[in-house]
DNA sequence: CATGAATGAGAGTTCATTCAT
DNA sequence: AATGAATGAACTCTCATTCAT
């Protein structure tokens, strides 16, 4: 409660000040975050050292770990922010009931973000060797499989959705391609331009539409 | 005892003989290679060292030097290593025309080589930040998604491929796809069950059958 | 019982603390340059590591490095630092437009600092294969040159040097053979007695003096 | 006398083979000294390892190792080789009986082998840490010094050489000079042209010229 | 004779972390 | 609250040397 607006304090032993607004704290740490992120994102995580995030933030390193009691609680913090952000996103789409539109929101965050994707798979794959990290991720992704389930599922009742696959096994299905393409795009950049993303995406999406066939027709 | 005339033994407790054994240079680079893959495997890529390496391997650090120039050599020649013997396998089913053959082979090999996925994963992240194995991927990468592009245009032409998508646009998609399995696969092994990958292949399969209505039917 | 509250004394035996002392960061800077000095005037350039510095300096190599960011930067430092002294010196001597005090000073020069000529003489011959510490060389030797060549010049003016010798091509002979003595002296100490050192001199001071004539005429 | 014209068997226990000729043996020996040679000129002593001279000389380490006990004997081999051309030299030019023979010869001498300074300047000053080599150097440089004190002695009593300075006294002086040189004139090529080298000679030797006299008394 | 596999020590360097200030 | 000096262990890589073949 000393810090209202910050949604995962770790584990430092330092209580944020008393009569002092905890803004600064706060956004000293956001700040260190998107260094992080930065961070990692050029260089990958195995060259992310504490040292470049801190010079990357602009100050010194007892600063960041001032701020984050170790490297791999920043490391965490980084994962956190991000799917913070990701699932804003996500509420926001949620209501809407449209695959479709989730698709194209997912899309137009990774490319509005474009440190998004570079973090995310550096992280991921990380989290192999990092439990914690790897329970984080988890949890969040799961949570963004819910979401993408849940529509399908709906997207399948409504009829505009395939409805000889299970909706979960399609999630999983979609939400592979998104990571695989995550993973390849960055050194494969002929591939990925913009115009052969939109045409992927588009593939995608007529893949999990029904046939227009009339023997295949939409339940009434 | 090991070493009746070893004159100077440093301080070694035991130590392997010196002089020169009966090697067989590829022989041994191979042995190098397998440890190489499974402290990858075992440990990520950030903390693959040639010390634990060489550990691994039952020699010292030197002997990993000298079979491999740099770390960076290694790790390539790992790469290499695993795709030779996917590209055995690719091989085997090229001739055989049928994408569901190349996808239940496909899985088998991975299934088969438990280390293929985590250690394929590891490189496929590090390589954005390594260009040399970056080129290394994408060359051998290219390779795979042409042969997956041949079997689904043939089986578009035979008709048990649909062809309301573009065959390369459907490799893409089932090559990402296996990717992003890759990634999450070792820390949600709930989600990854053999039975569900069985699952999730099926559905990949019929994710990209020709929908079974008069209306789409295979040309005459 | 030097660090009561470190919580995690690995398996060193003593240590220093940790955290930060009162330090004075130039203090600390040329205490280290002093350590290396003496290291490389006692075992030769080549085997001038970090370690060795780091031990005569009482502390951990990381201390070392943390001051420096490289061995070059180190290496580079101390010339840097040993011209400043000599510099000094220079300085003191140009005023007095008279090359017999200019020598007497670098004489007494480098007889105050032991370890002058010592790793001048290693970092002179070391500097062909380190361009960045070439340049430096270069650019205080110069300086150092022309001092010289100023100072020979006013003595050719004045009548108490011989004008029948360009006074740059006077201080390029008489600084060379300063630095052939530099490097031949360690290993033959019998050659250069403080007494033999001195008979060297004033004969080289005798080389540059105008010759006293009629007395010591042609031969017949 | 298994060696005829190996003049220093350093110490080696394998005696020369016994009915067949030592050609191949010294031949091979030489041939490693030069590839030495060339790499001690170009990377320096420190960087002059064994393998570097292997790679030179297109043979493996081991061969290396074999022809020459170790590190230290092969550096000394290679400052006997260079000496014994520069004491042939000296032989040559010992009966001429004049100074400015020696001192073209020995100008030419550096010119022809333009590796005989650079190697000679890392042995020099490596020396100081290696007492065999220094006690070798030493041995062939008093050598040297005699000669050259030898040839200044006669000129003085010919009255083509200043006498007013004993003759060991300016050998020294001008040993120290060509030393000098020899450290400087590879990162300052520009104060060392060829025809910049020739003025410093002239003027070297018109340093130890017997002063011609009345005509050279310009002061009142 | 000569090779080359392998060692083991040590090099420079990087780094997360600690903590007096 | 924040710094930055210093640690100590790890890293990759180089090397002279040894010796079975």
């Amino acid at each position: 409660m000393t810090h209202p607006n910050n949604r995962n304090p770790p584990s430092t032993t330092a209580g944020a000040p008393r009569g002092r607004p905890a803004g600064d704290h706060t956004a000293k740490r956001v700040e260190l975050l998107r260094a992080a992120t930065s961070v990692i994102a050029e260089n990958g995580y195995a060259n992310a050292s504490l040292r470049a995030v801190a010079q990357k933030a602009g100050c010194t390193t007892g600063a960041v770990t001032y701020y984050f009691a170790s490297r791999q609680e920043l490391v965490i913090a980084v994962a956190e922010h991000h799917f913070d952000s990701f699932d804003a996103m996500l509420a926001d789409v949620r209501d809407q009931t449209d695959i479709r539109t989730l698709v194209e929101r997912w899309l137009s965050h990774t490319t509005d973000d474009p440190e998004f994707w570079p973090v995310m798979s550096q992280l991921l794959v990380h989290a192999r060797y990092a439990p914690t990290l790897a329970r984080v991720i988890e949890r969040r992704y799961t949570h963004f499989r819910t979401v993408y389930t849940e529509l399908l599922a709906t997207g399948q009742e409504q009829g505009t959705v395939r409805d000889d696959i299970p909706a979960d096994l399609l999630a999983d299905q979609l939400a592979a391609m998104g990571d695989g393409w995550m993973i390849m795009a960055p050194f494969e950049p002929a591939r990925f331009s913009p115009s052969r993303i939109r045409a992927l995406v588009e593939a995608a999406l007529t893949l999990i539409t029904p046939p227009p066939c009339p023997a295949h027709g939409p339940q009434p």
